[in-house]
DNA sequence: TATCTATATCGGAATTATTCTTATTTAAGA
DNA sequence: TCTTAAATAAGAATAATTCCGATATAGATA
């Protein structure tokens, strides 16, 4: 995924093209970390000091629907980033400060592959999410 | 992690024994799964009807901390759970509905292991936590 | 057992993230 | 250019969590 891919898909999705949308998908292509509503909007005020919170939320919410952004969340807040697509099967470490990340590309349980030295880990979360047969699909 | 093991815990690190604090436990030891503070509130309202948020909080974030829940948050809610101290290594299929949790003793991630035939899985999440270089340990 | 004190609790206010509502604006097609 | 459905602003509403001041109490001590 890159801007010009998610602003394709925008348009082919039947949605408006706004100079906020297009923003907003700037700064999260330029920044390939995990960032919350409140840092977009903070990172967009100065160009738009009318900014509000509720067209930050609704447009990333819409871009994690479309796949545009992954969603997470930690200390109780939600944070996006841009999707990463590359070909291999990876996941992350997240930098819980400033939510940069870093890629791992096998699965970190089985022998954590030589942990990387410039990334103190502290905890991880590893998590599959559904329905159990008792509560249906 | 049992009850008795965890009230041990609490006298031997000195915090008090109150009944609701051993009640909140005794739920937690007794339903294995991921409950939020106001599932904890609303079982303990008919024996407690005075008891405050505050109370649950403090009391839970506490367990934590000690080790004796794990937690997690999905739906911009904390969740909680006793802590599972099985001697292999593994992780949990998380009901989203119910909270309820599935053990998964090998990494899912590769083959994925025969998924199981009782669990619809709509999402994982495989993170890991920490500080990066420039944000300091 | 009675007293003392630090801790625990209550009740409600404060804070913070997120969603909702209503009026207004605007992108994009006719 | 005109029209209209979608997007936005502003602020109220909601919901989770934390904070705070006053009171109650577990556990130590006399």
């Amino acid at each position: 995924m890159n801007l010009d891919q998610a602003l394709d898909l925008l348009k082919r999705e039947g949605y408006k093209f706004t100079g906020k949308r297009e923003e907003i998908l700037r700064i999260f292509a330029g920044e390939k970390r995990y960032m919350s509503a409140k840092d977009i909007l903070e990172l967009m005020k100065p160009e738009y000091p009318q900014l509000s919170f509720d067209t930050i939320y609704r447009n990333i919410s819409l871009f994690a629907e479309l796949g545009i952004l992954e969603e997470t969340e930690w200390d109780g807040e939600r944070k996006y980033r841009f999707l990463c697509n590359e070909v291999h099967h990876h996941h992350h470490l997240i930098c819980l400060t400033c939510g940069k990340t870093m890629h791992l590309r096998a699965c970190p349980l089985d022998g954590l592959l030589g942990d990387p030295t410039d990334f103190t880990i502290t905890g991880h979360k590893f998590e599959i999410y559904g329905y159990c047969s008792a509560c249906g699909a």
